[in-house]
RNA sequence: CGGCGUGUGGCUCAGCUUGGUAGAGCGCUACGUUCGGGACGUAGAGGCCGCAGGUUCGAAUCCUGUCACGCCGACCA
């Protein structure tokens, strides 16, 4: 957090942490704003990291038996009627489309806000029997919600994402099957972001519209606040019974699957950021990085200078691996290199030519060593597989040096007076309380975690005999 | 939806109070010198001052309206 900030063009962290999120985002070339509030431009950096993201969650999918598809990005208001908990949920922030050309339209359809109706109406007429199960669909696309207030990558009206769509003939599979995915997700965030997340179920306040149960991972940035940053839903046979999604089961008895959906979208990336990032910029993650080493030619105009950068770049193929032969000058570029997260950056001039070696840094500490040419490309490959392991150790250190708890209400506020960060409370299971608590701490409950604690007896909030240990945060 | 703020070359902004020939820095282009933590020189290109009305001999500047964006709040699976 107290690194030395070499660019002056980022605002500091702990000046303004919200102005820092932003210039991160500009500066480090991930979007630009567009004409529409709340639509980004996806720029070539920022989507090489959702490239990433995709092409990794992707192949985690496809081991556990996803298909992919593609459903239609129109869904008249009839179809978004059917579950009636469903549409309460989304129809504050769903855009219509009331014309096809200069024409009215019958019934006017909305932009999907998520695909659940499409799927249902979808499954409805593909699912006959119990042979036909499960399903375990999943597709890549873009969603709209209508926010009122944006920020990119956190809270867009155009989002991208993932969303898998699930039917099973029994309520144990269905349960399964969002475990499941939860665990892919937090596995997901772990081994490839280096971002540990807290694993549970939300209240029945804060789960999806239409869900029995939903699941999620949340993450702590570095301003103790918490991102939401992928769920899983068990639907129950809510809404196969709303849709009428039934198959003949093996006893040839008529039943209603039961259901699951689950999403990560380019929100991660924001969560990416906010973990990693730093006063100088972007640290990203070498397993997601889409450069993981920049090369550096100092005097890059002095015979064989860029010849050897060319040569360093063939020679390190196995990695995701760039030459910056720009005019710029070299503090430019490492400015650059730094703002952009890129894991590592390999220094190589006329001195180091001579002496057979070059200088390498890696962006997470910004430590120098000096390595000789021919030890090069193992170095590389110790330093990328350190960098990765460092960079969530820190994450997790952060997320365990700012997870409280409270057993009374005193105590409960004086937390979130005086830190930021988790806290671990008990509750009793009142929707009451987690209003209150809304109401005087601005403070939403993050999960009930799989690993549950016992704190104290009582709810910290009212009192009464408790029923779960709840994380409790500011959320974005 | 409420509060605050901002719209002037690609970017950051000055100019507006007190109306009178559109400015600076950065970036961009060309050439040269540089190059180990955002180098420098010289020469150049680039703007109906967000948009629409109004006042005025004259509007970037004053008035009215409008649109857009940003931040905060409320809202938000």
């Amino acid at each position: 957090m107290a690194e030395k900030k070499l660019v002056e063009a980022i605002t500091s962290m702990n000046e303004d942490f919200a102005q820092w999120y932003t210039d991160v985002v500009t500066k480090a070339e991930l979007i630009d704003y567009s004409n529409v509030k709340g639509c980004m431009v996806i720029k070539p950096a920022g989507y090489a990291i959702w490239e990433n993201i995709q092409k990794r969650l992707d192949e985690r999918f496809k081991a556990s038996g996803v298909e992919n598809v593609y459903m239609p990005m129109f869904i008249p208001e009839s179809l978004l009627q059917k579950e009636k908990d469903h549409v309460e949920g989304f129809a504050p922030e769903v855009a219509w489309v009331t014309h096809g050309g200069l024409n009215p339209l019958q019934e006017r359809m909305c932009v999907r806000p998520t695909s659940e109706t499409l799927f249902c109406d979808f499954y409805k007429g593909d699912i006959h029997s119990y042979r036909d199960l499960p399903r375990v669909y999943n597709q890549w696309c873009s969603v709209v919600r209508w926010e009122k207030e944006t920020r990119p990558f956190l809270r867009s009206r155009e989002f991208l994402w993932q969303e898998g769509h699930t039917a099973h003939a029994t309520a144990e599979e269905a349960e399964q099957r969002t475990e499941q995915m939860l665990n892919v997700y937090a596995d997901f965030c772990e081994e490839v972001l280096a971002i540990p997340v807290v694993k549970g179920r939300k209240t029945d306040k804060e789960k999806f519209a239409g869900a029995e149960a939903t699941y999620t991972i949340e993450a702590l940035m570095h301003d103790g606040k918490a991102l939401q940053s992928g769920t899983s839903h068990n639907f129950g046979d809510g809404f196969a019974k709303a849709f009428g999604i039934q198959f003949t089961d093996r006893d040839n008895q008529l039943k209603y699957v039961h259901q699951t959906s689950w999403g990560v979208s380019t929100r991660i990336i924001g969560a990416i950021i906010m973990v990693h990032g730093d006063d100088s910029g972007l640290v990203l993650p070498p397993e997601i990085a889409p450069t993981q080493v920049m090369i550096i030619p100092i005097q890059q105009k002095k015979e064989g200078v860029l010849d050897k950068a060319y040569e360093l770049r063939d020679k390190l193929g196995n990695f995701r691996v760039k030459v910056d032969d720009s005019d710029k000058s070299p503090g430019w570029k490492f400015s650059e290199q730094e703002m952009r997260g890129i894991p590592v950056r390999v220094e190589i001039g006329p001195k180091d030519i001579e002496a057979g070696k070059c200088v390498i840094c890696r962006r997470d500490t910004r430590e120098k060593i000096e390595v000789s040419l021919d030890q090069l490309e193992q170095t590389i490959a110790e330093l990328l597989t350190k960098i990765q392991s460092d960079m969530l150790s820190k994450a997790k250190r952060h997320l365990e040096e700012h997870t409280y708890s409270a057993s009374a209400w005193e105590e409960f506020v004086k937390v979130f007076e005086e830190k930021s960060g988790f806290v671990k409370a008990m509750w009793c299971g009142d929707q009451a309380c987690e209003d209150t608590i809304k109401e005087k701490l601005s403070v939403t409950s993050r999960c009930m975690p799989f690993e549950q604690e016992h704190i104290a007896d009582t709810c910290v909030c009212c009192g009464k005999p408790a029923k779960k240990m709840v994380y409790w945060g500011k959320a974005y």
